[in-house]
RNA sequence: CGCGGGGUAGAGCAACGGUAGCUCGUCAGGCUCAUAACCUGAAGAUUGACGGUUCGAUUCCGUCCCCCGCAA
């Protein structure tokens, strides 16, 4: 149904720090919906050099011309300057830093959060590669507000989604978190009007079925193949071969799935840079040993495994 | 100045001041009932880039770029 007349911009503080902000970012600024302000995390020093790098959502703020905060601690100096602007919904989206009550509580509509799971499933620091880990191919979206705990504040607003009706099977991590985050920013722009208008209801969470994920570390990149394995992928069992194949996947930004093997009796470190599952059989299409730039995985296979 | 490893044909390695060799792979042909085996032949490298030293550099010197491990 066209509507009568356009929805008046709705002035927003956006809190976001990563890749996913900036994909909410830009699809809510397709669907209409531009920060007044942006808050995200101080430039950090990375990589091998440990060069200064701008944090992306920084970047993007001032491509687009849109003042942006990034505060080393979220304290009453920064309090004060916020509450300078005249906007009375903040919104966050994988902000990277608890964010004090202080500050959730100061607008008027509150402070609303984009989660990609299906809240209370998959709290915390790694819904999707949990969601991809775990296999769990009917998940969703939520929006939530945020109150004193992590991903706990009533949900306004939730959809699902069945991720075999959009993927053969499971993309890569960052394929996921770029259709999720789309998805996460078009539930938040359709819900934002009615919210700020006061029609929408906050349905508290069913605590007792919260499941969280974690942090993920290095180690959950391993994976124990033996040499037989490695020299035939199809003679591993389905179940372990789809096992490795979602890790592969789910890991594939970081910590990447990889392996070690032996060479001049040194360990040598092999990352899976690409693979796929076709069939009943796991195929990996490209690695990195370490060292080494990334090659074919029948080149691996004939030089590495002797 | 965070620490360290590395960049030579598709891959793995070698060589060395006089423009690069080997193994595997690739392509063609042969032999085989057949083959991942064997035989013959072929293609494929501006030796990461740019400067410098030199009669001449892949090889010596300098600068830069890229890749990888640790750490973040």
């Amino acid at each position: 149904m066209p509507q009568i007349s356009e929805p008046s911009p709705i002035p927003f503080v956006y809190f976001g720090s990563s890749r996913l902000s900036v994909i909410v970012l830009d699809e809510l600024l397709r669907l209409g919906y531009k920060p007044s302000l942006i808050v995200t995390t101080p430039d950090k020093p990375q990589g091998r050099k440990l060069i200064l790098t701008a944090n992306v959502v920084k970047t993007w703020a001032i491509e687009h011309g849109i003042p942006v905060l990034d505060p080393i601690k979220l304290d009453d100096v920064f309090l004060a300057n916020l509450k300078l602007v005249t906007c009375n919904l903040f919104i966050v989206a994988s902000y990277g830093k608890i964010i004090p009550d202080k500050i959730i509580e100061l607008p008027t509509h509150k402070t609303l959060n984009i989660h990609p799971s299906l809240l209370p499933q998959y709290r915390g620091a790694s819904p999707l590669p949990t969601a991809i880990l775990e296999d769990t191919k009917k998940t969703g979206v939520s929006i939530m507000q945020l109150d004193a705990e992590m991903d706990h504040g009533p949900v306004i607003a939730q959809k699902k989604i069945d991720i075999t009706e959009h993927f053969k099977d499971w993309p890569t991590y960052e394929d996921f978190e770029e259709f999720m985050a789309k998805q996460g920013a078009q539930l938040l722009a359709e819900s934002m009007p009615a919210w700020v208008a006061g029609k929408i209801t906050p349905q508290e969470q069913d605590h007792s079925k919260a499941t969280y994920t974690k942090k993920l570390t290095k180690e959950d990149g391993l994976i124990d193949f033996s040499i037989g394995e490695l020299k035939n992928l199809a003679q591993i069992p389905f179940d372990r071969a789809y096992t490795i194949f979602r890790k592969i996947q789910a890991f594939h930004e970081w910590p990447q799935a990889y392996f070690f093997i032996e060479k001049d009796g040194a360990k040598l470190r092999i990352k899976i840079t690409e693979a796929v599952f076709e069939g009943e059989t796991l195929m990996i299409n490209k690695v990195i040993p370490e060292g080494k730039k990334e090659i074919s995985y029948s080149d691996f296979v004939r030089n590495y495994l002797k």
